[in-house]
DNA sequence: AGCGCTCCCGTGAGCGCTCACGGGACTGCT
DNA sequence: AGCAGTCCCGTGAGCGCTCACGGGAGCGCT
């Protein structure tokens, strides 16, 4: 929390009553003017905005939101502005959002926890409500926004907090089907990274895997970027030289393999299928276009807002279950 | 402006008095208790933090503004943030004012003209500054930020505002004498479609073809968009078939017009080199990378936070020829 | 003249908080 | 006992603005 540096000359703020005094009139009339209310002379209005103009005057935020309090202000605290998923998300909860005449203070975490946990703590004193991806443990969470309306993104387990839960799971069922139909029996997935537990969406592949009859155990990690895809792919390949087709955790790991794949010279889809996760829209920029089981990132930033709109009026907030996305497969050409 | 719709029991704000009272204490204990200063003793403190808790109590960002005046806000207005560009400006800005303390809030006005009429007209009596990228004319800017401090992005003309100007004259001249020694002989660009005159982009092209005594005639407009870039690449090569490499106004433009060049059959960049511009990350997702005249955002970002530092504290701002940030070609794969 | 009405405009109060100050209680010292 | 010093704590004031109210001036009407 660093002061405005103010240093120089500080040429004291100007407020209502200096406007007033210049135009000779009362705050009240200045207030009626810069407001555009009733009960005022047009010609004294015209006179106060002269003067209004002319000190440079403008209304502080504060004064005026102390005492009519109508300006809502979220906090939308997400890791990395610059993973296009995150960006998607940021996008629709600002569309959403504005809609209802609220400003959204957006706040870049950098995946780092310490600048988590220091957003947290700012953001408890700056906004009127959170929406937000922490990875931070609830305790935490709920010690800095007590009493604050809180909505998680993707969180799994269900939480004292309104969470919004990415369920891919017949998504990644029908990706693995269409595979299978296409003749493909050995499918990989690259998954994430991840510091210990494999990550749910292995889960989902395992599960339809199984139920495909197929081995769901060609599995590597990766990096959450490109270059980490494609290294994978290469391990993928290199373990298991029959992979003809690969499943991803998510879009940019699956575009790194793409990219990787046509350095191999494998034709995609023809001699390797590549299946996303997310539906980023980057993935038709691509040739041929990621196919990916696509997430609704518009309906999750609106629905987001929403279940915050209704935690603050005290309207029935959504249940649990009618606050998930489903990831759905979205064909196109590289699969 | 919409009214937080605080329909339901409305429970009445809890405010320090309402803390106080619980803990039988005073207002200025309780402050002092929750802002952590001296003076209080332990179980004091202790039993007011009790009270607070209990009674879900968060303190009034207006009214701590309004008395310490130390929270700066600082508006960001950009024309889509799903252009890859633009968030990338937007994610070094939130970079640099969080590293002096300073909120930002992102506003998109999906590049219509009366959104950002709207969102000028909130954001003046929401914050303290204003980074962004405007179309609007200068005269609508000055009627909603007087008195403001406001930076703007890639304007062109000299302004009553500080502008920070995007100068890729250098690097289009690279990029055209970089293609040149590569042995071509016919580049076209693929220039954005705008309303009338032509871009700054394309005036480099110009000069620099004309430098290198190359044809500077043959352009064709694009949308801003991948599936733009493929449109116009097609419409090059059938107007002009001798074109072996093309520059574009953006990397967005650039990458479709790769993806169309591979659905064409060309070889890139053998048969047909791309140079894209803005140097986008997104340029090293594709097969093969994009080469571009690519421009430092997070400089970018940096240079527009403190400029807006020095008009606020009243230092010697930065003058024009400072506010510059230059393209520079970065050889990749394409070209 | 007296009334009611409209049209302007100003005054007190208060939003919720922090800052500067004052002061009581208790200690240890001369 | 008297005094300075420390440790807590509370009181008034004020940040800049809007809201609710009150009230004067001017009009037309009876």
């Amino acid at each position: 929390m660093v002061l405005p540096s103010t240093a120089g000359a500080e040429p004291r703020k100007i407020t209502i009553n200096d406007v007033a005094k210049s135009a000779g009139v009362s705050r009240q009339t200045v207030s009626r003017a810069l407001n555009d209310k009733d009960e005022i002379d047009v010609d004294t209005k015209q006179r106060v905005l002269d003067a209004a103009r002319a000190l440079g005057y403008r209304p502080s935020r504060f004064a005026r939101g102390l005492v009519r309090q109508d300006t809502m202000t979220i906090g939308l605290v997400i890791p990395d502005l610059l993973n296009p998923f995150f960006t998607e998300v940021a996008a629709a909860a600002l569309e959403a959002a504005r809609s209802r005449g609220w400003q959204v203070v957006v706040y870049d975490t950098g995946d780092r926890a310490e600048e988590e946990l220091g957003t947290l703590q700012v953001i408890s004193s700056q906004v009127d409500a959170v929406i937000g991806y922490f990875s931070c443990p609830e305790s935490e969470l709920e010690k800095f926004t007590r009493g604050m309306p809180v909505v998680l993104i993707g969180r799994e387990q269900r939480t004292r907090f309104s969470a919004i839960t990415i369920d891919g799971s017949e998504g990644v069922h029908a990706a693995v089907a269409h595979l299978v139909a296409r003749g493909h029996t050995r499918i990989g997935m690259l998954d994430h990274h991840t510091r210990a537990e494999p990550s749910v969406r292995h889960e989902w592949f395992t599960t339809a895997a199984v139920a495909h009859g197929i081995d769901p155990g060609l599995v590597v990690g990766a990096d959450q970027t490109a270059d980490g895809g494609g290294a994978a792919l290469r391990a993928m390949l290199a373990a298991h030289p029959d992979v003809t087709a690969v499943f991803t955790f998510n879009d940019i790991i699956a575009l790194g393999a793409l990219r990787e794949a046509r350095r191999l010279g494998r034709n995609v889809p023809h001699e390797l299928a590549v299946i996303g996760f997310d539906g980023l829209q980057l993935g038709a920029l691509v040739e041929p276009p990621l196919t990916s089981v696509a997430l609704d990132t518009r309906g999750l930033g609106a629905l987001a807002i929403e279940q915050i709109a209704r935690l603050l009026s005290g309207t029935e907030a959504l249940a649990a279950d009618e606050l998930v996305v489903r990831g759905e497969l979205r064909l196109s050409g590289s699969a």
